[in-house]
RNA sequence: GCCGGCGUGUCGGAAUGGCAGACGAGGCAGACUCAAAAUCUGCUGUCCGAGAGGGCGUGUGGGUUCGAGUCCCACCGCCGGCACCA
């Protein structure tokens, strides 16, 4: 058969569409199966070779479980809210609506183009006003719970996308979107307090299907620390000064205090502090360093010690000196610490530079060299030199506190709460209106969507705001409570917020009573496999996982986890190894590569290219040879013959039925794909196949190339769609041959194969090994130790 | 510094503790062709050997085992994440 390519790939996505084979059927009694992948942002760029590899793995596990009879909801839609289109907009003066709905028009004509049975019924848009209704009113709910709140704090702040960012939005000191510093910035900011969640978004890793990795690195950013809060007291008054430590053992050791240099209790007590001139300026100083500056560059130690106060160590009474220092911060704890120069590297670097005193209070280390942070006998603390290890005194000291009263155990988290508003244009508006009278009031859930106005101009003012507060019509409103007239909030929400709840929405999209019902999230939820990048396991999958995780505490939601296992795609590099970039030119167009060699062939070859999860180089060459391979099969057509095949080729079709079976699941689609290839050279040398065999080989390739197989299958005069068809099952007894090579070894190295009967007994085994002549000739005249014989795998003469 | 992952041909990569390098690419040789492309066939880890054959080979050094790419210990290198987090 040729293989016309650009014949036959529209026209069975066309044929696929209209006998709506991807529709997903609600409450059908089949089992169901939801397949999830990361709704792509409409780029002006359209479709990177990245999404392709994102969407395959899911893609072809989709197709395969409709073909295992499950009803399968593998949606698709657009994360269309967001800076690079509000930028795009303003640098060609053109509204990002108009731009958003152009981009995903070309977005869905490539995916179509690609072939993805996605179920284009429930297709959402985040920026569309029956979409960010939803996302407003679980907002809504939020802030009814508590979970939101304004705070004037030190924020994150990208000066050149003039906005706030949350901390997921800054890692590293980067802004998400440009790159550049991010700079600190004291700011009102509204926050959802994710942190609330932090022990739940931990605790819900252990009964989720997350690669180990992606669990660390959320451990990791959520940072859980336990340890103990202790009251020490400023010498002269009765005011607390309270600190958290993870070694409260060492209170005996403890020779001064730091403070961050923000810290609240150095105002109150200015007028007893002696240098406050000193003082305030080492807080400009600090407050001028970039976040890269005072965490990446400065290892030297700087700080000051406050003159005129000094605090009292609860244990011993002994009055020690307060410094502030900028190595403690004032979002981590309480913005105070307890010094302990003898056990912890960074006091003694302290200590050191400002002369003060290291007490030890546990034995070992050279402490004049540097900080003894390991494990051992307590001494020069009182009770506590009872104790001969860390766990022990710990416990011991902690319980000492608590009966004394100074002291409790506590944790603390690294993950902060979500700075949760921008101020920009394009995003969902807060819908929160600002009372002269009430305070901060919800716009009632009946006047949602809050809509977007329209503007012309989209630029963010330079007074800090967004462009919403230029528009007189939208800030002001009455009060929903007292009708008073008050002004909306005029912010927007961040990018991630429509991305928190749109696999919720996918169960029921066209819903305008509810975000989803509970009916329909009954029968979908939780999600079955959810694939996507690495770059948002601290981001998009912790915000929503929160966002669920709430939802689910307020009832309004069925299961207590959204995605029952997730998976990552490793990235495609360029053909350098570099990262594809527009300034390396190293870029692959995925449309160049449908045109050129067709979907078929770019499907097969970003799941071949190797390992799923890893990253690889793309090879145009590889490229071709995967089209080759499909050649072959097209080819095939050619070779049927009437008559039943040989045994051996049967088994090993069962064999490869039975491997791709198990390597899609496992997505090793590269070595299910080679499986094939295998089986398709096996079959040309074999020289035919029988009509049936053929079909279940098009079955098993036709997840990864569905449009051939289907072209195939229909020539070959085949009832329906191959794409719907009954997956091939296996026959275990078919997947053995009847005669096996194995290895002989004599002494662990490998000198001969021979065949042996499939099941003979050791004896069998081990007589057709003797009797092979090299095998003899490496046994003469030796003395034999041992036989070893593993049915299937090796055997092994040992001898002297 | 802490956490996670990874080191296998020229390249991407295969190998439930059991014949290392499947499959693909690349390379070399041949067939077809006036020629090229496409296609097809064979070879392709490395060293010694004319050959038969043999030695050595999965980052390094040890160990367990009849047998180690795979398990254990120590080290080296690379990638990713977190990071003055008290």
């Amino acid at each position: 058969m040729k293989y016309d390519f650009k014949k036959m790939e529209p026209k069975w996505q066309k044929k696929w569409e209209d006998a709506g084979l991807f529709s997903a059927e609600d409450f059908s009694s089949k089992p169901k199966f939801y397949g999830l992948v990361e709704f792509p942002y409409p780029s002006g760029a359209g479709m990177h070779v990245g999404h392709i590899k994102a969407y395959s793995s899911v893609e072809v596990i989709s197709r395969k479980r409709r073909m295992q009879g499950y009803n399968v909801l593998f949606p698709i839609g657009f994360d269309a809210f967001g800076l690079p289109t509000e930028n795009y907009a303003i640098k060609t003066n053109t509204h990002p609506r108009y731009i958003t709905d152009v981009n995903i028009k070309k977005f869905s004509d490539q995916l179509r183009s690609v072939g993805f049975s996605f179920d284009w019924n429930r297709v959402i848009d985040t920026s569309s006003d029956d979409y960010y209704k939803w996302t407003q009113w679980i907002f809504l709910k939020l802030f009814e719970h508590g979970l939101v709140f304004r705070d004037k704090t030190l924020v994150n702040y990208c000066p050149h996308c003039k906005v706030v960012l949350s901390n997921e939005d800054s890692q590293g000191g980067k802004c998400d979107i440009c790159h550049s510093d991010v700079i600190q910035l004291p700011k009102d900011v509204w926050y959802l307090r994710i942190t609330e969640y932090a022990d739940k978004l931990l605790s819900g890793l252990e009964t989720v299907e997350y690669p180990e990795n992606i669990k660390q690195q959320q451990i990791n950013w959520i940072g859980k620390s336990t340890g103990a809060f202790v009251d020490f007291t400023i010498d002269g008054t009765d005011e607390k000064l309270e600190i958290y430590t993870t070694r409260c053992d060492t209170l005996y050791g403890v020779t001064f205090m730091v403070m961050a240099p923000e810290h609240p209790l150095i105002d109150k007590y200015a007028d007893r502090i002696s240098n406050m001139d000193a003082i305030r300026a080492y807080r400009e100083e600090c407050a001028k360093k970039t976040e890269f500056e005072r965490t990446q560059l400065v290892k030297d130690k700087t700080g000051l010690k406050i003159e005129g106060l000094s605090a009292v160590n609860p244990v011993n009474g002994k009055t020690i000196p307060i410094f502030i220092a900028d190595y403690v911060m004032m979002g981590y704890g309480t913005g105070a610490i307890m010094a302990v120069p003898a056990h912890d590297q960074r006091d003694w670097e302290f200590a050191h530079k400002f002369g003060i005193d290291i007490i030890q209070v546990i034995e070992g280390g050279d402490i004049e060299k540097e900080a003894y942070t390991g494990d051992g006998k307590m001494i020069n603390s009182d009770f506590l030199n009872a104790y001969s290890n860390k766990k022990d005194s710990i416990e011991a000291m902690l319980a000492w506190l608590q009966e004394k009263g100074i002291g409790r155990a506590g944790i603390q988290f690294k993950m902060k709460d979500w700075a949760f508003n921008r101020q920009r244009y394009w995003g969902e508006p807060i819908p929160l209106i600002h009372c002269p009278k009430c305070g901060v009031v919800a716009v009632p859930y009946e006047e949602l969507p809050l809509r977007l106005p329209d503007v012309k101009d989209f630029e963010p003012g330079e007074d800090g705001k967004s462009p919403l507060a230029r528009i007189d019509s939208f800030v002001n409103c009455t009060c929903p409570k007292c009708g008073a007239a008050a002004k909306r909030e005029t912010d927007t929400m961040p990018q991630w917020a429509g991305s928190s709840w749109y696999f919720l929405r996918y169960t029921d999209a066209h819903n305008d009573k509810e975000f989803a019902s509970m009916d329909k999230l009954k029968y979908w939820m939780p999600v079955d496999w959810y694939n996507g990048g690495m770059e948002h396991v601290t981001r998009h999958l912790i915000y929503s996982r929160f966002w669920h995780q709430f939802l689910y505490d307020i009832g309004l939601v069925n299961t207590p986890e959204p995605y029952a296992k997730r998976t990552a795609q490793g990235m495609i590099l360029g053909s350098d190894g570099e990262k594809m970039s527009k300034s390396r030119g190293n870029v692959v167009d995925p449309l160049d590569i449908v045109n050129l060699y067709g979907a078929d062939t770019l499907r097969v070859y970003v799941m071949f290219m190797g390992d799923y999860g890893s990253a690889a180089p793309w090879n145009d060459s590889s490229v071709k040879g995967c089209r080759r391979f499909l050649d072959r099969v097209a080819g095939l057509t050619d070779l049927i013959g009437e008559q039943e095949s040989t045994p051996a080729l049967e088994t090993m079709l069962h064999k490869t039925i039975k491997k791709v079976s198990e390597d899609i699941e496992a997505q090793k689609f590269n070595t299910a794909i080679a499986a094939l290839m295998t089986l398709l050279n096996e079959i040309y040398k074999n020289g035919s196949i029988a009509k049936g065999e053929l079909i279940t080989f098009l079955k098993l390739l036709s997840p990864f190339a569905p449009h051939l197989t289907e072209e195939i299958y229909e020539q070959l005069g085949g009832e329906g769609f191959l794409t719907v068809s009954e997956w091939p099952a296996y026959d275990e007894a078919k997947t053995v041959d009847a005669t096996i090579e194995v290895g002989v070894q004599v002494n662990g190295k490998v000198r001969a194969a021979v065949t042996i009967p499939v099941g003979c007994d050791k004896d069998t085994a081990l007589r057709i090994a003797r009797e092979n002549e090299r095998v003899a000739s490496f046994l003469e005249g030796k003395k034999l130790v041992k036989e070893i014989y593993v049915p299937g795998k090796i055997l092994n003469f040992v001898v002297k």
